[in-house]
DNA sequence: AGGCTCATGTAAACGGTTACATGATTAC
DNA sequence: GTAATCATGTAACCGTTTACATGAGCCT
């Protein structure tokens, strides 16, 4: 369990229904942990029921009652918990580099396509990153506790999508380049 | 199904027991996709129901007998149809960041012992990658395209060991600096 | 009229991890 | 003696993804 821990973070904030919490997740969270609003329901279940949050029905005339939900003590005992256990390193997963194995003998055209296609996706993103930055975090040794950990989650994505990028434009070059074979 | 992507990639060279692809996984494509023995034994029984592959059971009197798995021209269809499938930028799950999110709530100490483990771990991954670089692929432009694939994994390997170690020391400061808080 | 936003859920299928199970040979 | 290597498997569990299901209000 571990979308529960990011939950768990997101309620530290204010409380939240399910979802608030899915929009949350992705404009901030959601770039380090990927949730469907399916799954944080289920997930919110679960932890209602081992009483890690609190759910309190909020009743709407027009709209489908809201359900809001607040993270309890034994809640933030279970993040001071994880807290304390080591992280792995993420195990990668990453399917672009299996079919850049096979390069001789799949197409060529087919895997540059991709390459230009994940090139775009980095610059979209580091565009997006870089306004965020530049909107709220323009003095970072100014900030505070809470947002200096913020501040190291979207630098961390820029400088990986600059990296991305820059590999990107190298392995263009060196696929397109019909080498020796 | 995306193991079995791999998997049939590694078939490309040779043919293979669950073993020893086991153990080719662990070097090479690996570092892209890990994969433990059991899930691969697994996958390869799956795989041959399919008739992706086949299975030809080597008889040794000492050992276990082994059995090779080969491609089959159904398995390289299916491998033809993958590689011409886009493929999405691998979703994200980095705990060390939503663990970062909640800084300023959960122990400082704790998150910087963190870093540095992080930190230790890259720069031993870096000195891998960089050793197998020297000894493998000194010279880019002069590899085969199959080689030229492989080339850019590792590429990609180092490009971004160097962005998480810089971005490690750059988090070790600023979570070390008792800001304003 | 069509699409987006708000709002919550269930169920099935899939993929991956962990634990369990066995057992001989080789190297230190 | 102990650990590593060779060699293959099963079963349970957990977490994620995808499909299905509903429905009102708002904006163009």
């Amino acid at each position: 369990m571990a979308l529960s821990h990011a939950i768990l973070v997101s309620l530290l904030d204010r409380p939240q229904t399910g979802y608030d919490l899915g929009k949350r997740f992705e404009r901030t969270v959601g770039f380090f942990w990927k949730a469907s609003n399916q799954q944080i329901y289920q997930e919110l279940h679960k932890m209602a029921d081992a009483g890690w949050v609190t759910a309190e029905t909020v009743a709407q005339s027009d709209r489908p009652n809201r359900k809001v939900y607040d993270i309890t003590d034994t809640g933030r005992q279970v993040l001071e918990d994880w807290a304390a256990t080591p992280t792995d390193p993420p195990s990668v997963k990453e399917e672009l580099l299996v079919k850049l194995f096979a390069l001789g003998d799949i197409n060529t055209e087919t895997i540059l396509a991709e390459l230009r296609r994940r090139h775009d996706f980095h610059k979209t993103r580091i565009a997006y990153y870089e306004g965020v930055m530049r909107e709220y975090y323009p003095e970072p040794k100014k900030l505070k506790a809470r947002q200096r950990g913020r501040y190291l989650g979207l630098r961390l994505g820029i400088l990986s999508e600059q990296t991305s990028i820059k590999w990107c434009k190298e392995a263009i070059d060196l696929v397109s380049e019909s080498g020796s074979e």
